[in-house]
DNA sequence: TAATCTGGTTGCTTTAAAAAACCAAACTCA
DNA sequence: TGAGTTTGGTTTTTTAAAGCAACCAGATTA
């Protein structure tokens, strides 16, 4: 039967993942952020099926992500360029290279060390914080249905709300 | 030929995404934050196919995202938990979850919305930060190769470089 | 004791991604 | 100006991954 889509779910995770969680979309984006431009230069760095490269450069113009712009006099050479959307992504590749760093290769061992221009000083780890700046772990957060959420969301977060206090009667 | 793994590509997000870049994976990550814990709630609340969650399940749990522990007396029902590794990808949905309510579904119409629990106020929205907090654009920061780069990736870093310095000539 | 729940596995089917070949327009350079 | 190369793809064929359905054994519930 193939593969299911999320485009039914009430979630913004599983929506993001329509857009992004196809196998290589998420490597493309980091490779727009490094500065490359074009299709032959996507194809050569990444070394993916053309026909595939193809396939994900549309989905992320279409999906408003990236923009394919005329390059070359004739209108047969073209760009794809970031934009303001795609822009925004870099917390999200951010937080993903730094869990990776941390986990996957380890303190001492990272293939890329990002830094601020300005003092040269390596990026903090970006962790959600509260406005005055503390962090905050899932501890500190909780989640409630928002004006988007459906029917079966909203009895889900009830349920999710119950559960949680029998855990909290359970653990003492 | 099938699909291609990222394992030799030395960089961060690659293999961040080779542990969690399957479709279903991160959706199941996510449902881990929510709560869910055993292998039918996955099941029911994600909708899949209970032969692929069984092996996201595997997966995550080779990759110590998860840890399978007894919840019964006699060993036949079990829990999935998140790792302190597990728990430490809030960040990344965090950030995925703000930019799709963002981008996907706009101001208003969020489907779920997070707040801090001490004090009732938003989440506000994860970006890069300099050390005194700052808020940082990919402009406002660099990457050069760290100690586990290979020659290959050093030797993209010079060219983007040199790329970086054209462009800046030609923009004048 | 029968039925149901749990946490899967097995077998088969469908879809998606890979490789390789191909292509037309444009550019390069001799 | 003409041969060869670059660019940005599309088409065709293979293979891997994801889906459904059926099945299963041990534990629990009625």
């Amino acid at each position: 039967m193939g593969r299911k889509r999320f485009d039914q779910m009430s979630c913004s995770v599983a929506q993001a993942l329509e857009v992004l969680g196809d196998w290589w979309t998420l490597l493309i984006v980091r490779e727009a952020f490094f500065g490359t431009r074009r299709f032959s230069d996507f194809s050569r760095h990444l070394g993916l099926a053309k026909n595939t490269l193809s396939d994900r450069l549309s989905h992320l113009v279409e999906n408003g992500i990236l923009e394919r712009v005329d390059s070359g006099k004739t209108g047969t050479r073209y760009e794809y360029r970031l934009t303001a959307k795609g822009h925004d992504l870099l917390p999200v590749l951010t937080a993903l290279r730094q869990w990776s760093d941390e986990w996957v290769y380890g303190e001492g061992a990272e293939p890329t060390i990002v830094r601020d221009r300005a003092t040269g000083r390596r990026l903090p780890k970006m962790v959600p914080r509260d406005v005055e700046g503390r962090e905050l772990s899932s501890r500190d957060l909780f989640a409630e249905p928002g004006p988007g959420a459906d029917d079966e969301l909203r009895q889900r977060f009830e349920v999710a709300w119950r559960r949680r206090i029998e855990r909290r009667a359970q653990a003492g």
